[in-house]
DNA sequence: TTCGTGCCAAATGTGCACAATTTGAAAAAT
DNA sequence: ATTTTTCAAATTGTGCACATTTGGCACGAA
């Protein structure tokens, strides 16, 4: 067909064409595109992707064991509708998680990893400044990552990674009162606290912008109508009739979670 | 047992059975039954459990996607084999992930809580008392799930699971010097200092306390051959040819982590 | 109208056959 | 003797066909 093709015989063997979908899926439910309760059909994913049912099938199944999506069984996949109760469970999870984080940090804390928060704020300051709303909440995000990274822990930086992924979900059906900036100086007066070697008030701090957060979030619930898949995964098939289309219009919208 | 069956034509349609596979699996990793490197053939199992390959490809993805055993593509999967480097990043993130817990604990903490952690302590005084190794080893960890479950987070609880699954393993490839009985008081301890909100204590002997755990293990390499499936999971597959061997010799050897 | 029953379309679960890849070892070459 | 090449057996990956289950819709009775 084109000019190029990695594989001649495309047909067989794609190491990668799993993780591709898993990606697209996961970005889909992380960014609110897919929205919560929206049954994950195996053969319209297939349809969408160009790709067979089992293939789908298990990507979905993966998916599950991440706890991303609920799969009940001859009753299909869908994208879950967290309760308010488990909503509260993810952020306390969080906030406990980042207490011990703090505790360990202060211990091996050097002025290595304080240069690096302090890059860090002074992006989320610039950011801020500029009223670039997106980088902001990526920013304020990231900042919670970058503690947890500090500690160079493999099982911790990926059980936040889950808590985080579980929590974009969740945003995208308690929806957050957004105009509300996130608040850089919070995440300023961890890293202060940090400096000092204060380890109460870096925990009590840090308990203190959870509570915070947790407020701004709206827990009346949001019933949207479910999305529509083929409208969703547009432009993500490997080219049948329609043109490949370079420009990938996914990922216009950034994640609204707020930290 | 044998007179009764739940299905009389059990060839088809078995809800559990998947797990009931996944749990002989993972028991048997987490026993120490599987030595560490061990190949899991997906065509050997099979056999072994008298079902279709499919079912156990179903479940040994499972099993990978809970990290409890490692599958390379087209190589098939494998009892992990981890380095001295992974073992400790476990310990220390259930080092950080108690700490965290112990700084929510004391904020939440109610005489029904401390109840049961006494309670809990009893039964390990008795057990020392009466030189139940095995009775001491089951409720030192058990401790710890005590801990995280006073928080009823279900997050916390099972990444809390998640690493104990994980370190089980570590301990059959870098065996512990297991006749250093498991310091209860150490224990009896931090029960104390969260009795008296004193929660910089409670840190620092948890602290501690892991820091003997850890050096408890001998980080010497065992080379071990690996183990033989059909030996391993005798007495599983639903009666062939073979007696279904009522007397099940597995399980044996309990688990041998100390905490 | 409302509830119960039964049937049919659609979606999920599973076994099987075949394709593709790895591996181990024998054979060939340096 | 050591390295490289080749090939076959074994193992894993995948598409397909079919079995099973679910959910809704029509139909009829209270």
């Amino acid at each position: 067909m084109g000019l190029k093709k990695p594989t001649v015989r495309a047909a067989k063997a794609d190491p990668d064409k799993d993780a591709e979908i898993h990606d697209a899926i996961g970005r889909a439910i992380m960014e609110g595109r897919l929205k919560a309760g929206t049954k994950l059909a195996e053969h319209k994913l297939a349809e969408c992707f160009g790709v067979s049912r089992e293939r789908i099938r298990k990507v979905l199944h993966r998916l599950a064991a991440e706890r991303r999506i609920e799969i009940v069984p001859n009753r299909g996949a869908r994208v879950p509708q967290p309760t308010v109760a488990e909503i509260k469970a993810v952020y306390e999870a969080h906030r406990v998680l980042e207490a011990g984080v703090l505790v360990q940090l202060v211990r091996i804390l050097d002025d290595a990893i304080l240069a690096r928060l302090d890059a860090h704020l002074a992006q989320e300051r610039q950011a801020a400044l500029n009223g670039d709303r997106a980088a902001s909440v990526r920013l304020s995000g990231a900042f919670h990552i970058h503690l947890v990274d500090a500690l160079g822990n493999a099982e911790l930086s990926r059980f936040l990674r889950d808590l985080l992924s579980r929590s974009s979900v969740m945003v995208s059906v308690y929806e957050p009162a957004s105009q509300s900036i996130c608040a850089v100086e919070e995440h300023g007066a961890i890293v202060e606290a940090l400096r000092a070697r204060d380890m109460p008030s870096a925990i009590d701090l840090s308990r203190h912008h959870f509570i915070h957060v947790e407020q701004r979030l709206n827990l009346e619930f949001k019933d949207e109508p479910p999305s529509d898949l083929a409208t969703i995964f547009r432009g993500l098939r490997p080219a049948k009739k329609a043109r490949p289309s370079r420009s990938n219009s996914a990922g216009r919208k950034a994640a609204t979670q707020t930290y």
